[in-house]
DNA sequence: ATAAGTATGTGGTATTTGCAACGGAGGGAT
DNA sequence: ATCCCTCCGTTGCAAATACCACATACTTAT
């Protein structure tokens, strides 16, 4: 058996299991670990998976290229975050690839017998279902509001949308942006000083 | 009891579900239904909700407003489809409104108990887990896609990646793209005769 | 204290894109 | 055939913004 309660500690998508559920889970996941190096591509474009990877030490980005090679991070994903999920569950194949950037333990589970309703007899599959789901909504909302922005065709128009929906987000009348402008510029798909440029505008 | 086999016929998120299940869903799920006329708001930005909207007839689109009133149709449902789940499930307040654009018949679900792992006595209950999990995958599928393509900068860019994408969907060497010139444009958010002009110069 | 590094604003310029207007091709309807 | 409508490409122009270079303030390391 791979799953034990210290090594699981700290992974949200475990939250709420016990360690007498983890047996059962070993069964049913086929757990494994790989450990890559920094540098090295877990997955390329095209690519069907089976399985949701678990960060449990190091960093991985997903990328993705176009024709023309440019590259786009659409995530960074530290200690404690899961990717391949979505794919793995809808076997799709991925539009990105997955890059180790740093030297990365990572814990692999299958997800065929996650979404298997008939698999019902096992609380901790429960578990780990509610859990999954709950991250997946949070994670449609972040792109949800990500790509509504990110539709807004002028600068000024990002910018207030973006305030608009920070702003609804922390409820009060005064608020902070929790980026710096590099990094509030790269959210927003804009250039730097564009940016700086328009907010001393505005 | 309100659910009823015959009403739930073309909606996937019933899928799977037997006329037996239904009356243990209903006494979990206190469904409702509403009707809607053209132009009747359903929600408001910041608003709190606790149901998921099922749509049985009419349409409904997802609009999102800055400050400056410019506004963004982030999405459109149509019968069958659902919307609110995200947001009733994760508590969030809502950062866009829902707005009828046609006579609507909806229907509510509470969502609180589908997320409970402590109900799982009822196969029926387990079923539409399933089915809601695996529809928010795609939604958040589809969302990354599109948060991805509108991250690039140039217009270029915009169209290699969604072609890339559209490529890596189909997996054929030669693929259609299912939208007209001005679907396109909305989609990749530019204009119309700015997407004509790129394309005949590529 | 000095030096090096980082974050931010500003200015100039070239490029890109939005906007508005127009024309042609094709498809129905009468 | 004629009219009407929609879709699509084209063009000219103005506005927005990316790109590049540089200045300033602030932080950190030595």
């Amino acid at each position: 058996m791979i799953l034990n309660k210290k090594m699981l500690a700290d992974i949200p998508l475990f939250s709420g299991i016990t360690e007498a559920e983890l047996p059962q889970l070993d069964g049913l996941l086929k757990p494994r670990i790989r450990y890559a190096a920094e540098g090295e591509f877990l997955t390329y474009p095209g690519d069907i998976i089976k399985e949701v990877g678990i960060i449990l030490e190091g960093k991985v980005h997903m990328i993705s290229e176009d024709f023309w090679g440019n590259q786009n991070i659409i995530a960074e994903f530290t200690k404690g975050s899961f990717f391949g999920e979505a794919h793995s569950i809808s076997g799709d194949p991925m539009f990105f690839s997955l890059l180790s950037v740093k030297q990365t333990t990572l814990l692999f589970l299958r997800t065929q017998k996650i979404l298997d309703s008939s698999v019902h007899s096992d609380t901790g599959i429960q578990k780990l279902r509610g859990n999954l789901m709950s991250a997946n909504i949070r994670k449609k909302l972040t792109y949800m509001r990500k790509a509504d922005i990110l539709s807004r065709r002028s600068l000024r128009e990002r910018i207030s949308a973006f305030l608009s929906e920070e702003y609804q987000k922390q409820g009060a009348s005064s608020f902070a942006i929790p980026y710096d402008r590099q990094q509030m510029a790269d959210y927003l798909s804009v250039d730097r000083s564009a940016l700086s440029r328009e907010l001393s505008k505005m």
